[in-house]
DNA sequence: TATTGTTATACTCTATAACTATA
DNA sequence: TATAGTTATAGAGTATAACAATA
């Protein structure tokens, strides 16, 4: 019997196989990695990554924060969402003003340009979510959604 | 009126807001994360991280592989598989033989010990799998990795 | 020439510790 | 004393480029 690959039985698998796309945690890796490569081709236009739509949703929807604040509601470390909000200060998308009640706090605003960004970024980020989850039905792709959000919340 | 947080009517709220938690991209990360978590501390005792596990099941399940064969079962970058198995080789739970037919490639397997662990170190993973998704529904949960199973596959 | 394993290096993302100015 | 923002630094985790041995 020969040593070398049997092409004619059985091509060599290059993939994962069943031990790993059975565990849940292989599977949540893999979906999330495939969305955030979706979604970054998706929000390339608009030069800005998912997690910059991320803080800047943070800062769209909720009454103005300080930058701490901000950084609470997106779970992330203070010291990072300096580093976020000097890019996206850079670029004019968001604006730091001084707190006159309590002078050591910035308050984070959107301005017009950040605004039109999170509308246009938005828009192209459902566009990538719709596309993900088209091999489901509607009510399969909601399903996922509601026992994702019921994990997270319940789970210690 | 004071500038002070007014307790009375609302407490600063620090958490994510429904301008994330209704995104599919969110969900997706932070379950993954809380998942990853879980596993981390499950897998504590036996001395492995949840890579390692993936790494003990790839070279578990399927014919013996060689050090590029596995990173492609993975998915990782056969440089990153050198450093795995540097970590895993040291600790006794796998082993590099010369590959007697092509004396480029190393074949890779498990130790006696490497198959201890992965017995012991599965069974706490999915263990932990299950307190995930423990506020599912049994068909539920069944439901949920279909569902990402089946994004996986049929996204471009 | 191409491939396998290896090494050195670099890059991304994030956190910890220490500094400053204000409270 | 404690807190908000900042800076410098460090640690995961991963990839790219270049090298030696072998095909």
């Amino acid at each position: 019997m020969s040593h070398e690959t049997r092409h004619d039985q059985r091509v060599e698998e290059d993939g994962p196989g069943p031990e790993l796309t059975g565990r849940l945690g292989y599977l949540l890796k893999h979906a999330q990695l495939r969305l955030a490569e979706l979604t970054a081709d998706a929000l390339a236009p608009y030069g800005v990554t998912g997690r910059e739509l991320a803080v800047l949703l943070v800062l769209a929807d909720r009454e103005p924060a300080s930058q701490q604040q901000a950084a609470g509601r997106l779970g992330i470390d203070r010291t990072t969402m300096v580093a976020f909000l000097d890019s996206l200060e850079g670029r004019g998308l968001v604006a730091r003003r001084p707190d006159a009640s309590d002078r050591r706090r910035n308050v984070v605003v959107l301005t017009e340009a950040g605004q039109e960004t999170v509308r246009l970024a938005t828009r192209a980020s459902d566009d990538a979510e719709r596309r993900f989850v088209a091999p489901l039905t509607r009510s399969s792709a909601a399903e996922l959604k509601r026992a994702l959000l019921a994990v997270i919340e319940k789970t210690p």
